[in-house]
DNA sequence: CGGTCCCTTGATAAACATCAAATGCAGTGG
DNA sequence: CCACTGCATTTGATGTTTATCAAGGGACCG
């Protein structure tokens, strides 16, 4: 296919930097595999996670798309990590050519921004454990876990700047989660019922009715039913 | 021109409806005149308010662009305003056509998860005044209003509701911000020394090195500067 | 004049960050 | 194997921030 012999194809390990704030922007990148840290510092030094892309995920989009010279955040892969980098040209004289290639990017990122919302409204209608206990229900929807076993692929330390907590607050806010039938052990994760769970962290969503990872939530638990008979 | 031909032109009074949360999504909005509220309610009963769309912005976009057959969110109007309604297939076939319109939908778009992105930083990096610091500056910038003495477009429960703090908070931080020179008479607002707000309210965001509207604002003490001499 | 609505102010409580200290755990070198 | 080091995590104590509850002020309007 002509999009993966254009690519020029990378790969980062853990903990190396795929691009850094500031530096000028001169590849798109698709994450092939692996996951890769966005995150940006102040000038007093704190740092904010802003997502963790998976595979499938875009890389310095924005970048792209708003014609920006410089990155707007640190990429860092927090696993081994392949990506497929392309340059802005090539991109755009694809997209010149092929309106359908455009319009996927254009849904593409339409969900990133739904996804910056819902992460915003977040912050302001859940408590801290609401919202670790969203991102336990996410991680089991994303990576297809069973929820009553699994493990959190990335630090508990990530995770807290991912939701824009200090690791004492998530930390506290697992502890929190045991109430909901959430028990943790390291980093070892068991949901008794995931339906309570998303009852309690989703509850107050405005937007659960429309969730993605809620709306197949209830599919599961449809077939779960269904196949006990 | 074709594209203001094709828009089905409609007029909304302040505190009309333009579309509600759940209703089938029919049609994609480009707001021409006046400004609409996007928000949402939790089955609580509590309400957040994700966006104030001005003039120029897109209405209804994720609809579109993410294929969803309901709407997302409600949008009121809290100013009379104008809109151009287009239906998606008019827009869709128009992007087939163009691939140069599909190019400027997908900055649009990328622009508004950018947005979104800064905002939700702003929930965890910066304290209720500096929110509202960060506002007034954006409010001075939109409306190219002489920041020391213009009034509040809207409502202070609307602001407190979009910056995702309780009216209280909001009127607290407002009397706060006197100690950096903003002085509050009702809707009225001074800022003395814009830059001293800028340092105080954008300091500790770790984008303010690329924020457009900072940006601007360094244009615009560059150039006052230069003018005095 | 009495109403409503928006806003402000004060008192209190909850949530969360911060600071400090302890624990656990993996890797390292003896 | 064991001490040792560094790092991630947990826990406790404390302080700050903000929401919530309650009451009052002021503008506008009949």
């Amino acid at each position: 296919m002509e999009f993966s012999r254009a690519a020029h194809r990378c790969r980062f390990r853990k903990g190396e930097t795929v691009f850094l704030h500031a530096d000028p922007a001169l590849s798109f990148f698709i994450l092939v595999r692996g996951a890769v840290r966005i995150h940006r510092q102040t000038s007093q030094g704190a740092e904010i996670t802003l997502h963790i892309a998976g595979p499938g995920d875009m890389l310095a989009g924005a970048e792209l798309f708003e014609d920006r010279k410089h990155y707007q955040a640190n990429a860092t892969a927090i696993e081994d990590s392949v990506l497929f980098a392309y340059s802005h040209r090539w991109i755009k004289d694809r997209m010149q050519k092929y309106p359908r290639f455009t319009m996927n990017m254009l849904t593409a990122v339409s969900r990133n921004a739904s996804r910056a919302t819902i992460d915003r409204e977040h912050m302001s209608m859940l408590n801290a454990p609401q919202r670790v206990g969203c991102l336990l229900i996410q991680i089991c929807d994303r990576y297809r876990t069973d929820p009553r076993n699994f493990s959190l692929p990335y630090s508990k330390l990530t995770f807290a700047s991912r939701l824009g907590m200090s690791p004492e607050s998530f930390s506290r806010a697992l502890a929190d989660l045991r109430e909901v039938g959430v028990s943790v052990k390291g980093n070892r994760i068991r949901i008794a019922d995931l339906e309570a769970l998303d009852e309690y962290a989703c509850g107050p969503c405005s937007i659960a009715w429309d969730c993605e990872t809620c709306l197949r939530l209830q599919h599961r638990h449809f077939y779960q039913r269904n196949s006990e008979h």
